[in-house]
DNA sequence: ATGGCATCGTACGTACACGAACAATATGGG
DNA sequence: CCCATATTGTTCGTGTACGTACGATGCCAT
């Protein structure tokens, strides 16, 4: 007596003509990048080998672990953040001792980051799991639908 | 007199061997994504019509459009949130007085979500540039390059 | 040399993203 | 019928992401 109101309302009501191309929420690029992206960071968070550190954190210890010592606007750069973003990463990175700072002895608007011996030798574990992670997020397609889907993304970047 | 403790490091030390394949972080398929998405996200931002709409929003209303009325939770599996994220997504939405909600009388458990008149009017405006953004952002690429990276981000969702 | 403009880092506000814990409600098996 | 279990939505905490504004500093052309 009080069941029909309930569930009704399953079906999408499309009132799309025969000629156009129906606009699909789930085909759009931008969406698509957002839930490929959840994926690839949940996939990162378990399996990287370290639940505490994220993939930005990843990335900016690994550029500080190639170049030893650079500014916070430049590792910014390098890895894709803003100088915003940026300050929360390393303002963490550093109450967690992993990576330290210093004045820029030749320029005074500098912070100089490099990684402390404790975030050397935790991102040097890391990245053993560096390409488990890459590896399990590409696992639905095969070896030529994965290096195709890193150059169709790199050029769109 | 004080130039040369400034600016150097700015090459980074590999110490790959000649047989290991480099580990670059560009290279990184969680990377490109991130960065994929940024871009975007930007990009969505200047061509979709409205400043204050984000993606997540305009997906969740386009959702409500097709299927007039959705939970909460229900909606936030169709268009792939957490149901935490989904909460401020739909909180601030109905803020803004584009969705309305009222309990499901066959569930007391659930909300059930609608676009308000007003919701329905901007969503419909903001699908005319729907396709916009989409081909905006994927302009580097040519049009079987397109398709391809929809197939490929699908297959890995 | 100095005044205008760019760069660097910080701070604040807003918004996604999700894990964890929680209360209320629903459901299915005994 | 009743209890164990599941689902729904909320709240809290942490973290990315970015626009804007700000002060300090650097640089360059006049």
């Amino acid at each position: 007596m009080r069941s029909n109101v309930a569930r009704k309302q399953q079906e999408p009501k499309s009132a799309s003509s025969p000629t156009a191309r129906a606009y699909r929420i789930e085909e759009q690029i931008g969406y698509l990048l957002r839930r490929a992206h959840q994926r690839a960071s949940a996939i990162f968070q378990v399996t990287v080998g370290d639940p505490n550190i994220t993939p930005t954190q990843y990335s900016s210890m690994v550029k500080l672990n190639e170049y030893t010592e650079l500014s916070q606007n430049l590792l910014g750069r390098l890895v894709g953040m803003d100088k915003a973003t940026m300050q929360g990463v390393v303002r963490r990175l550093k109450e967690r001792r992993l990576v330290d700072s210093r004045p820029d002895p030749g320029d005074a608007r500098r912070t100089l980051l490099s990684l402390t011996t404790e975030g050397q030798r935790l991102v040097n574990k890391l990245l053993i799991n560096g390409p488990a992670v890459s590896r399990e997020t590409l696992k639905p397609l095969n070896v030529q639908e994965q290096r195709h889907l890193i150059e169709l993304l790199s050029k769109i970047i």
